[in-house]
DNA sequence: ATGCACCCCGTAGCAACTACAGGGTCAAGC
DNA sequence: GCTTGACCCTGTAGTTGCTACGGGGTGCAT
Protein backbone atom coordinates (compact mmCIF):
# COMPACT_ATOMS: atom_id res chain seq x y z
CA UNK A 1 0.00 0.00 0.00
CA UNK A 2 1.36 3.77 -0.66
CA UNK A 3 1.80 6.48 1.27
CA UNK A 4 -1.77 7.62 0.18
CA UNK A 5 -3.40 4.96 0.59
CA UNK A 6 -2.41 4.49 4.15
CA UNK A 7 -3.95 7.71 4.30
CA UNK A 8 -6.94 7.46 3.54
CA UNK A 9 -7.05 3.93 5.35
CA UNK A 10 -6.27 5.58 8.38
CA UNK A 11 -7.80 9.24 8.26
CA UNK A 12 -4.05 11.09 8.70
CA UNK A 13 -2.83 13.25 6.57
CA UNK A 14 0.50 12.03 4.67
CA UNK A 15 2.37 15.19 5.90
CA UNK A 16 1.39 13.33 8.97
CA UNK A 17 2.69 9.71 8.55
CA UNK A 18 5.90 11.20 7.04
CA UNK A 19 6.56 13.13 10.13
CA UNK A 20 5.77 10.22 12.57
CA UNK A 21 8.53 8.23 10.67
CA UNK A 22 11.18 11.07 10.94
CA UNK A 23 10.46 11.13 14.63
CA UNK A 24 10.53 7.34 15.29
CA UNK A 25 7.15 6.73 15.86
CA UNK A 26 6.16 4.63 12.69
CA UNK A 27 9.35 2.33 11.28
CA UNK A 28 10.59 3.55 7.76
CA UNK A 29 8.86 1.25 5.29
CA UNK A 30 10.33 -0.89 2.46
CA UNK A 31 10.77 1.32 -0.82
CA UNK A 32 9.36 0.60 -4.44
CA UNK A 33 12.01 1.00 -7.48
CA UNK A 34 10.98 4.47 -7.77
CA UNK A 35 11.36 5.14 -3.86
CA UNK A 36 7.92 4.99 -2.89
CA UNK A 37 7.30 3.99 0.40
CA UNK A 38 5.28 0.39 0.92
CA UNK A 39 2.66 -0.31 3.89
CA UNK A 40 1.87 -3.22 4.93
CA UNK A 41 -1.04 -4.17 7.65
CA UNK A 42 1.28 -4.65 10.54
CA UNK A 43 2.03 -0.41 9.71
CA UNK A 44 -1.68 0.27 9.01
CA UNK A 45 -2.40 -1.28 12.38
CA UNK A 46 0.32 0.82 14.60
CA UNK A 47 -0.83 3.82 12.80
CA UNK A 48 -4.33 3.37 13.75
CA UNK A 49 -3.12 2.59 17.14
CA UNK A 50 -1.55 6.16 17.16
CA UNK A 51 -4.30 8.27 16.06
CA UNK A 52 -6.30 6.68 18.04
CA UNK A 53 -4.44 7.67 20.85
CA UNK A 54 -3.91 11.19 19.51
CA UNK A 55 -7.44 11.24 19.26
CA UNK A 56 -7.67 10.82 22.78
CA UNK A 57 -5.25 13.14 23.92
CA UNK A 58 -2.21 11.35 24.29
CA UNK A 59 0.87 13.12 24.00
CA UNK A 60 3.41 11.42 21.04
CA UNK A 61 5.68 10.80 24.30
CA UNK A 62 2.71 9.02 26.11
CA UNK A 63 2.17 6.67 23.03
CA UNK A 64 5.43 6.04 22.13
CA UNK A 65 5.71 4.46 25.63
CA UNK A 66 2.43 2.80 24.95
CA UNK A 67 4.27 1.50 21.87
CA UNK A 68 7.39 0.08 23.29
CA UNK A 69 4.72 -1.67 25.94
CA UNK A 70 3.08 -3.34 23.13
CA UNK A 71 6.11 -4.02 20.82
CA UNK A 72 7.34 -6.15 23.93
CA UNK A 73 4.38 -8.72 24.71
CA UNK A 74 6.15 -10.18 27.92
CA UNK A 75 6.08 -6.71 30.14
CA UNK A 76 3.58 -5.59 32.50
CA UNK A 77 0.66 -4.28 31.85
CA UNK A 78 0.61 -1.48 34.61
CA UNK A 79 3.02 0.82 32.37
CA UNK A 80 0.18 1.52 30.43
CA UNK A 81 -2.73 1.54 33.45
CA UNK A 82 -0.65 4.41 34.63
CA UNK A 83 -0.07 6.12 31.33
CA UNK A 84 -3.66 6.30 31.00
CA UNK A 85 -4.95 6.77 34.37
CA UNK A 86 -2.67 9.78 34.53
CA UNK A 87 -4.06 10.93 31.46
CA UNK A 88 -7.64 10.74 32.65
CA UNK A 89 -6.63 12.47 35.45
CA UNK A 90 -5.07 15.29 33.36
CA UNK A 91 -8.21 15.48 31.21
CA UNK A 92 -10.37 15.61 34.35
CA UNK A 93 -8.77 18.36 35.76
CA UNK A 94 -8.89 20.69 32.34
CA UNK A 95 -12.20 19.78 32.17
CA UNK A 96 -13.22 21.89 35.90
CA UNK A 97 -10.48 24.50 34.97
CA UNK A 98 -12.69 25.17 31.38
CA UNK A 99 -16.06 24.85 33.81
CA UNK A 100 -15.08 27.48 35.59
CA UNK A 101 -13.87 29.48 32.81
CA UNK A 102 -16.72 29.07 30.73
CA UNK A 103 -19.04 30.37 33.82
CA UNK A 104 -17.14 33.22 34.01
CA UNK A 105 -17.50 33.80 30.36
CA UNK A 106 -20.98 33.21 30.31
CA UNK A 107 -21.38 35.97 33.31
CA UNK A 108 -19.12 38.38 31.38
CA UNK A 109 -20.92 37.66 27.60
CA UNK A 110 -24.38 37.94 30.09
CA UNK A 111 -23.60 41.88 30.95
CA UNK A 112 -23.37 43.30 27.45
CA UNK A 113 -26.36 45.87 26.64
CA UNK A 114 -24.69 46.96 23.08
CA UNK A 115 -24.05 50.45 23.14
CA UNK A 116 -19.81 52.34 22.76
CA UNK A 117 -17.14 50.59 23.52
CA UNK A 118 -16.45 53.36 25.95
CA UNK A 119 -19.43 51.63 28.33
CA UNK A 120 -18.73 48.40 27.17
CA UNK A 121 -18.85 45.63 30.37
CA UNK A 122 -17.43 42.95 28.31
CA UNK A 123 -14.10 44.84 27.94
CA UNK A 124 -14.71 46.25 31.10
CA UNK A 125 -15.04 42.84 32.75
CA UNK A 126 -12.24 41.78 30.81
CA UNK A 127 -9.51 44.49 32.34
CA UNK A 128 -10.48 44.01 35.72
CA UNK A 129 -10.26 40.58 37.47
CA UNK A 130 -11.91 42.17 40.57
CA UNK A 131 -15.27 41.10 38.46
CA UNK A 132 -14.54 37.45 38.67
CA UNK A 133 -16.29 35.16 40.97
CA UNK A 134 -13.90 32.33 40.75
CA UNK A 135 -9.88 32.43 40.21
CA UNK A 136 -8.60 30.70 36.72
CA UNK B 1 8.07 51.18 36.13
CA UNK B 2 11.02 49.10 35.06
CA UNK B 3 9.70 45.63 33.07
CA UNK B 4 10.93 43.60 36.24
CA UNK B 5 8.47 45.73 38.39
CA UNK B 6 5.65 45.71 35.84
CA UNK B 7 6.48 41.97 35.76
CA UNK B 8 5.75 41.57 39.43
CA UNK B 9 2.95 43.80 39.09
CA UNK B 10 1.09 41.83 36.31
CA UNK B 11 2.28 38.21 37.29
CA UNK B 12 3.91 38.33 33.35
CA UNK B 13 6.86 36.72 32.55
CA UNK B 14 9.92 39.79 31.59
CA UNK B 15 10.08 37.10 28.15
CA UNK B 16 6.66 37.13 28.08
CA UNK B 17 6.20 41.23 28.25
CA UNK B 18 8.93 41.60 25.71
CA UNK B 19 7.40 39.09 23.41
CA UNK B 20 3.93 41.01 23.49
CA UNK B 21 5.86 44.20 22.11
CA UNK B 22 7.45 42.67 19.72
CA UNK B 23 4.48 41.10 18.16
CA UNK B 24 2.67 44.54 18.74
CA UNK B 25 0.25 43.71 21.56
CA UNK B 26 1.63 46.60 24.09
CA UNK B 27 3.29 49.64 22.55
CA UNK B 28 6.95 50.25 22.84
CA UNK B 29 7.58 51.87 26.23
CA UNK B 30 9.99 54.90 26.97
CA UNK B 31 13.70 53.81 28.04
CA UNK B 32 15.89 55.13 30.77
CA UNK B 33 19.25 56.31 29.70
CA UNK B 34 20.50 53.06 30.36
CA UNK B 35 18.36 52.04 27.50
CA UNK B 36 15.71 50.05 30.30
CA UNK B 37 12.34 50.17 29.44
CA UNK B 38 10.26 52.67 31.29
CA UNK B 39 6.14 51.63 31.90
CA UNK B 40 3.20 53.61 33.37
CA UNK B 41 -0.08 52.72 34.32
CA UNK B 42 -1.26 52.58 31.02
CA UNK B 43 0.92 49.73 29.99
CA UNK B 44 -0.16 48.12 33.60
CA UNK B 45 -3.66 48.51 33.06
CA UNK B 46 -3.12 47.04 29.18
CA UNK B 47 -1.11 44.11 30.07
CA UNK B 48 -3.17 42.78 32.86
CA UNK B 49 -6.61 42.83 30.29
CA UNK B 50 -4.11 41.51 28.07
CA UNK B 51 -3.11 38.21 30.61
CA UNK B 52 -6.87 38.28 31.74
CA UNK B 53 -7.78 37.76 28.64
CA UNK B 54 -5.49 34.97 27.82
CA UNK B 55 -6.09 33.49 31.19
CA UNK B 56 -9.86 33.37 29.98
CA UNK B 57 -8.23 31.32 26.75
CA UNK B 58 -8.80 34.36 24.30
CA UNK B 59 -6.33 34.28 21.55
CA UNK B 60 -3.60 37.28 20.61
CA UNK B 61 -5.45 37.83 17.44
CA UNK B 62 -8.69 38.13 19.89
CA UNK B 63 -7.22 40.30 22.10
CA UNK B 64 -5.51 41.93 19.47
CA UNK B 65 -9.04 43.43 18.16
CA UNK B 66 -10.61 43.45 21.93
CA UNK B 67 -7.86 45.98 22.46
CA UNK B 68 -8.27 48.05 19.20
CA UNK B 69 -11.94 48.43 20.54
CA UNK B 70 -11.11 49.47 23.64
CA UNK B 71 -8.70 52.03 22.30
CA UNK B 72 -11.30 53.37 20.17
CA UNK B 73 -14.48 54.62 22.42
CA UNK B 74 -16.99 55.50 19.98
CA UNK B 75 -16.75 52.33 18.36
CA UNK B 76 -20.26 49.65 18.94
CA UNK B 77 -19.62 47.42 21.25
CA UNK B 78 -21.04 44.39 19.61
CA UNK B 79 -17.90 43.34 17.96
CA UNK B 80 -16.11 42.48 21.49
CA UNK B 81 -19.45 40.83 22.16
CA UNK B 82 -19.44 38.65 19.47
CA UNK B 83 -15.80 37.63 20.13
CA UNK B 84 -16.76 37.02 23.60
CA UNK B 85 -20.07 35.15 22.79
CA UNK B 86 -17.80 33.04 19.91
CA UNK B 87 -15.37 32.07 22.45
CA UNK B 88 -18.06 30.72 24.49
CA UNK B 89 -19.30 28.64 22.48
CA UNK B 90 -15.60 27.03 21.35
CA UNK B 91 -14.86 27.17 25.58
CA UNK B 92 -18.49 24.86 25.31
CA UNK B 93 -17.70 22.62 22.35
CA UNK B 94 -14.28 21.57 24.24
CA UNK B 95 -15.83 20.63 27.48
CA UNK B 96 -17.82 18.20 25.77
CA UNK B 97 -15.70 16.82 23.64
CA UNK B 98 -13.54 16.53 27.03
CA UNK B 99 -16.33 14.99 28.33
CA UNK B 100 -16.77 12.15 25.81
CA UNK B 101 -12.98 11.49 26.27
CA UNK B 102 -12.86 11.33 29.79
CA UNK B 103 -15.90 9.13 29.74
CA UNK B 104 -13.85 6.59 26.76
CA UNK B 105 -10.83 6.64 29.19
CA UNK B 106 -12.76 5.89 32.28
CA UNK B 107 -13.62 2.72 30.07
CA UNK B 108 -10.77 2.18 29.02
CA UNK B 109 -9.26 2.53 32.38
CA UNK B 110 -11.39 0.20 33.98
CA UNK B 111 -10.73 -3.04 31.72
CA UNK B 112 -6.88 -2.96 33.06
CA UNK B 113 -7.07 -6.35 35.17
CA UNK B 114 -3.20 -6.03 35.67
CA UNK B 115 -0.54 -9.15 33.59
CA UNK B 116 1.56 -8.77 30.69
CA UNK B 117 1.14 -6.51 27.70
CA UNK B 118 0.11 -9.12 25.49
CA UNK B 119 -3.16 -9.23 26.64
CA UNK B 120 -3.23 -5.55 28.10
CA UNK B 121 -6.87 -4.44 27.71
CA UNK B 122 -5.85 -0.96 27.78
CA UNK B 123 -3.39 -1.75 24.47
CA UNK B 124 -6.12 -2.97 23.08
CA UNK B 125 -9.08 -0.69 23.47
CA UNK B 126 -6.37 1.70 21.92
CA UNK B 127 -5.27 0.15 19.12
CA UNK B 128 -8.65 -0.77 18.24
CA UNK B 129 -11.26 2.04 17.78
CA UNK B 130 -14.43 0.09 16.97
CA UNK B 131 -14.30 -0.73 21.13
CA UNK B 132 -15.15 2.72 21.64
CA UNK B 133 -18.54 3.68 22.29
CA UNK B 134 -19.12 7.19 20.95
CA UNK B 135 -17.05 9.40 18.17
CA UNK B 136 -14.17 11.24 19.37
C1' DA C 1 36.99 46.88 42.22
C1' DT C 2 34.08 43.33 42.62
C1' DG C 3 30.01 41.13 43.41
C1' DC C 4 25.23 40.81 42.40
C1' DA C 5 20.72 41.82 40.66
C1' DC C 6 18.86 43.65 37.03
C1' DC C 7 18.46 45.00 32.12
C1' DC C 8 19.42 44.67 26.79
C1' DC C 9 19.13 42.04 22.10
C1' DG C 10 18.70 38.18 19.03
C1' DT C 11 17.95 33.64 18.19
C1' DA C 12 16.44 28.97 18.98
C1' DG C 13 13.54 25.70 21.20
C1' DC C 14 8.89 23.43 22.57
C1' DA C 15 4.30 20.26 20.52
C1' DA C 16 2.33 18.38 16.82
C1' DC C 17 1.66 19.16 13.01
C1' DT C 18 0.91 21.73 8.16
C1' DA C 19 2.37 23.90 4.03
C1' DC C 20 5.17 24.93 0.71
C1' DA C 21 9.03 24.72 -3.16
C1' DG C 22 11.04 22.22 -6.41
C1' DG C 23 11.52 18.17 -8.12
C1' DG C 24 10.59 12.72 -9.92
C1' DT C 25 7.12 8.71 -11.57
C1' DC C 26 3.48 6.53 -13.88
C1' DA C 27 -0.70 5.36 -16.41
C1' DA C 28 -4.16 7.16 -19.65
C1' DG C 29 -5.60 9.60 -23.56
C1' DC C 30 -4.73 12.22 -28.02
C1' DG D 1 5.31 9.96 -28.51
C1' DC D 2 3.98 13.40 -25.78
C1' DT D 3 1.29 15.74 -22.65
C1' DT D 4 -1.81 15.85 -18.67
C1' DG D 5 -2.83 14.81 -14.17
C1' DA D 6 -2.49 12.29 -10.03
C1' DC D 7 0.55 10.72 -7.23
C1' DC D 8 5.12 10.48 -4.84
C1' DC D 9 9.90 12.36 -3.04
C1' DT D 10 12.99 15.63 0.04
C1' DG D 11 13.93 19.48 2.88
C1' DT D 12 12.73 23.50 5.05
C1' DA D 13 9.79 26.95 7.11
C1' DG D 14 5.50 28.31 9.17
C1' DT D 15 1.89 27.89 12.99
C1' DT D 16 0.63 29.48 18.53
C1' DG D 17 2.22 31.45 22.64
C1' DC D 18 5.42 31.54 24.83
C1' DT D 19 10.26 30.15 27.28
C1' DA D 20 15.19 29.74 27.47
C1' DC D 21 19.41 30.63 26.29
C1' DG D 22 24.06 33.20 25.05
C1' DG D 23 26.63 37.06 25.38
C1' DG D 24 26.68 41.22 26.65
C1' DG D 25 25.73 46.23 29.51
C1' DT D 26 24.10 48.98 34.03
C1' DG D 27 23.72 50.33 38.77
C1' DC D 28 24.43 50.04 43.51
C1' DA D 29 26.50 48.20 47.76
C1' DT D 30 30.55 46.47 49.99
Amino acid sequence: MKIGELSRATGTNIETIRYYERIGLLPAPDRTAANYRSYGDAHRSRLSFVRHSRDLGFTIEEIRSLLDLSDDPARDCSEADRIATRHLEQVEEKIAQLTLLRDELTRIVGRCRGGVAADCRVIEALGDHSHCESAH
